[in-house]
DNA sequence: ACCCTCACG
DNA sequence: GACGTACGTGAGGGTA
């Protein structure tokens, strides 16, 4: 049996280097792609290595993760004047996530490591196993590494290198190289080194005593020169750089040796990934008989080896509540704290009193470190009163002071399931945790729209570790008897809370992996992650809401309906529910005889805006009636009373909650109350909009993309007649009128108006029909004629529904994924639902994407020129609300525009211009 | 709990 | 040839 060969890869480095030897290529996307394009080359080559004599048995990509790292509490000066990764650089990262997954090669990285310490810690382990290690790098710190059995392979000059090479450029042997490096100092790392000491100098010092330390100790009898006092005098520094150049080469493993064999390069994925950046050379060298070779070696590497171990099941022990601990005493919170602290990851969650983030009381906290390791700390045991019996715990204010360093620890990440709500919670108490994931968040990216129903983590739990959790009405009961948390007892609260705890943090390493190894990354990272906090602000700032305005138009609202009411019942020559859709159907239908049949499984008649604009137009009155009661009732009750209610005792707000996980295409989604459907296209219902005011002083300010979807469409299907009219800044639909019927009135606007919908919905020609109240003969015409005059539209439907019967899914241009499980549904009316989701699923969530990115890059931009009073308040889709001095509103303008409009840059290139409408007054309803 | 209706993008 | 509407949401009221 051949010696094991473990190739480690030093992606990190090679992708800086890619970038700056390689110019500037843009993909058939419009995005960056130079240094992807230079890091995919880099594994190519290392594929055909596979096979030959010393070529790789195992292989893992090693990734640099975070910035902060030890060597920062060595030195906080570490890496200080490195200038931030360019910006066509940036989106690259996630994307070399894509290759090596296409490759299918594991991707190891670690929070507080630099991958060249994990480098370290492989290697180590493998000479120690007797293996020989080749690292894939040009980085002179890991030459510190090379050994008998350990070599360095440089794929850009395609040069293997041993300890020779490291005398011939640094004159010394790689175990000297360390104290050399010390000595040198390193501009880039900002590694202080000694003043006036270079390479040469360095390597003769070396050379001359054998060590750092022994020429440090020399110096005072060193012969007197500039060198000489300069070592004397910066010696300290000389260590601290000693230790900064160290390799950490002792962590644990993230995966074991064994998991780095290398399985065989399957050709489809990295066929899919080669395709999509449109690398035509490897394409065509994927279909050539060398790439089958290096495949066909592969796989021939792994049947030479003993058989592959069986699949790791869930490594993890199962649940085991027992192990559980309720923390009382300051000496068991510090030790969790200590523990967290050095893991650098940890589950957190919060229990309170209630459901709203912005009201609740705080009840407890609860950790997690790892399975099963997980604590609850009660803190408000007892209830908010003071006099109450309470169980014996610890003071609120000690434990978020204690845990406050821990929370906002830019090295411990901070896991959290639906983790906005303990952001706002713990933000009400003067802590901003950072950094941190959400596991709802990354369920999402990974498995919208698929047969789960929501992202829970009860339901998580379930799918992904086979796991009952408790429920959290069997702590706390329904209905009448419900009790708040606070009123469990520590050991009920104990089990239930770590609990979640425990499942969260095992939940994010099973998504962790899946989000790098999916193509998650770049949403993940990018869109979602950044916005969860954006999102927990501005629920927490709220919207000033005018309650006597609203309960003045509620009072209007009743005499009105009382009034109707009166009419409709004279009309019908009886009282009856007019809110009843049974009972209105049977006076309708039954009793007064008009036309207008069952419909529905229900088998009960319809009555809803169509059929009763019909039966007015017939000259039904009492169809009128109910209409504008109708009116009047909805906006009653869903509006003025309903509004009024949810204002905030304390802020004077309302608060609205935000679901980032709710709506399948990746928009957001508003609940209690809903702020995202306040009325605005009846001019009774915009008063409504006129009660959601500015503070005294300031302005409420609204800015709307202008068309983005539609624009959208354009670009991804890519129709240039479409194109041309946005760049022009033509009315769109006056243009789509002028090419479906050569010439431009109302009547043909209105009904091109009605077609660009139809088409971003996906079209049925009776769907169309309906619309425009013709035959379906007819509709088919006009959409073959809309197919004709704007043929990407057409390919651009077939590509996506190809690809999502065969893949599953569809992707928006930031990679977001919308899961159609039933795009082969047997049943056709299923499978079709879902193929018109499927359409508009990519256009819908690519607007969304960028109103998501516009929101995390508001508040920054805006601070940037000084404008750190406008607050960001409401998002509807296409518009962002702003509250804001009036002095201000010019200068925010610029801003908001800036960003709104360059919102896809630089991920995402567009053909087509964002265009933003922008207005502002004392009221929302004014803003428009 | 479910259906219907209707508010928004 | 029949299907009985468009895509994505959330809330309130009535009914079983």
């Amino acid at each position: 049996m051949t010696q094991n060969h473990l190739y480690l890869v030093d992606g990190s480095g090679y992708i800086f280097r890619a970038y700056h030897q390689l110019p500037p290529l843009t993909n058939k996307h419009g995005q960056p792609v130079g240094a992807v394009y230079g890091y995919t080359t880099m594994l190519w080559k290392l594929a055909e290595e596979l096979g030959k004599a010393e070529g790789p048995t195992h292989l893992a990509v090693v990734l640099d993760k975070g910035s902060h790292t030890f060597r920062n509490d060595m030195y906080d000066q570490y890496k200080a004047n490195r200038p931030p990764a360019p910006e066509d650089l940036v989106p690259q990262f996630p994307m070399i996530r894509d290759a090596t997954r296409a490759f299918s090669l594991p991707c190891i990285e670690e929070a507080g490591f630099e991958a060249d310490d994990i480098i370290a810690s492989y290697t180590k382990a493998a000479v120690a196993q007797g293996w020989k290690v080749t690292i894939v790098s040009s980085d002179k710190d890991l030459m510190q590494l090379i050994q008998p059995g350990v070599d360095m392979y440089d794929t850009m000059r395609n040069e293997r290198r041993g300890a020779d090479y490291v005398m011939g450029k640094f004159g010394v042997s790689p175990e000297q190289l360390g104290d050399v490096l010390a000595l040198m100092g390193d501009s880039v790392d900002n590694v202080p080194g000694i003043p006036g000491i270079g390479p040469k100098t360095a390597a003769k010092l070396i050379t001359e005593y054998g060590s750092l330390e022994a020429a440090l100790e020399a110096a005072p009898t060193m012969k007197k020169s500039k060198m000489q006092e300069s070592l004397i005098a910066h010696a300290d520094m000389a260590r601290l750089s000693r230790r900064l150049v160290a390799l950490h080469d002792a962590m644990d493993l993230p995966e074991p040796l064994d998991d780095l064999t290398l399985k065989g390069i399957p050709p489809e994925p990295l066929q899919q990934f080669l395709d999509h950046h449109g690398f035509k050379s490897l394409l065509a060298r994927l279909g050539a008989p060398a790439a089958a070779v290096a495949v066909a070696a592969a796989s021939a590497v792994v049947s030479d080896m003993a058989p592959p171990p069986p699949p790791v099941q869930d490594a993890a022990p199962p649940i085991d509540r027992s192990q559980y601990e309720t923390v009382v005493d300051e000496i068991a919170l510090d030790r969790w704290i200590a523990e967290a602290t050095a893991l650098g990851v940890v589950a957190v969650d919060t229990e309170t009193d209630r459901l709203d983030a912005i009201s609740c009381e705080l009840v407890g906290l609860c950790l997690s470190t790892g399975p099963n390791r997980a604590c609850y700390i009660p803190v408000g045991h007892g209830g908010r009163d003071m006099f109450a019996e309470r169980p014996q715990q610890l003071d609120r204010a000690l434990v978020l002071a204690k845990l406050k360093p821990l929370l906002e620890d830019d090295a411990v990440l901070k896991v959290g399931q639906n983790i906005k709500y303990d952001l706002i919670v713990l933000r009400r108490h003067g802590i901003d945790v950072a950094p941190y994931d959400d596991t709802m968040v990354m369920s999402f990216n990974l498995d919208a729209g698929q047969s789960l129903s929501g992202h829970g983590m009860d339901e998580a739990a379930r799918a992904h570790l086979n796991h009952e959790c408790i429920a959290f009405k069997d702590v706390v009961g329904t209905g009448k008897s419900q009790i708040s948390f606070a009123e469990v007892p520590l050991d009920k609260a104990t089990a239930y809370a770590a609990e979640d705890a425990d499942v969260t943090l095992r939940l994010w390493t099973l998504f962790r992996t899946r989000v790098a190894n999916e193509g998650a990354s770049r949403v993940y990272q990018l869109v979602d992650r950044p916005l969860v906090s954006v999102v927990a602000g501005m629920e927490q700032r709220g919207i000033k809401v005018d309650r006597e305005a609203l309960s003045r138009l509620s009072a209007e609202f009743t005499a009105g309906i009382a009034a109707l009411e009166g009419e409709i019942h004279e009309l019908a020559g009886q009282p009856f529910a007019i809110g009843s859709t049974q009972q209105l159907g049977a006076i309708l239908f039954d009793k007064m005889g008009y036309k207008g049949g069952k419909k529905g499984k229900s088998g009960a008649y319809s009555t809803d805006v169509t059929v009763l604009e019909q039966l007015k137009a017939q000259g039904a009155e009492i169809a009128g009636k109910i209409l504008d009661w109708r009116q009047l009732s909805k906006l009653k009750s869903t509006y003025t009373d309903a509004l009024q209610a949810q204002i905030n005792a304390d802020t004077g707000r309302v608060h609205t909650s935000y679901s980032l996980t709710g709506a399948q295409t990746g928009r957001l989604s508003s609940t209690d109350p809903n702020l995202q459907n306040i009325p605005i296209r009846t001019e009774i219902g915009r008063q409504i909009r006129h009660a959601f005011v500015a503070e005294p002083g300031n302005v409420i300010l609204a800015a709307d993309y202008s068309q983005i979807e539609l624009r959208l469409a354009a670009h991804m299907a890519d129709v240039p007649a479409l194109k041309d009219a946005f760049a022009k800044g033509e009315d769109i639909h006056a243009a789509t009128a002028q090419q479906l019927f050569g010439e431009v009135n109302r009547d043909t606007r209105g009904r091109a108006k009605t077609i660009n919908f139809a088409i971003l919905y996906g079209i049925s020609r009776w769907g169309l029909a309906a619309r425009l109240e013709i035959p379906p003969e007819e509709a088919q015409d006009m959409i073959s004629r809309y197919y004709e005059r704007f043929p990407g539209i057409s390919v651009y439907i077939n590509e996506t529904l190809e690809k999502a019967r065969e893949r599953g899914y569809t992707e928006t241009l930031f990679g977001r994924k919308t899961w159609f499980p039933r795009i082969k549904a047997p049943v056709q009316h299923e499978r079709q639902g879902a193929e018109r989701a499927a359409i508009n699923a990519p256009i819908q969530g690519t607007s969304a994407d960028i109103i998501k990115r516009a929101m995390a890059r508001m508040e920054p931009a805006l601070a940037a020129e000084g404008l750190g009073e406008v607050k960001m308040l409401l998002q509807v889709h296409d518009e962002l609300v702003f509250e804001l001095p009036e002095a201000d509103v010019a200068a925010a303008s610029a801003v908001i525009r800036r960003v709104m409009e360059g919102a896809a840059e630089p991920l995402v290139k567009l053909s087509v211009p964002l265009g933003v409408e922008i207005g502002h007054g004392p009221s929302w309803g004014a803003a428009h």
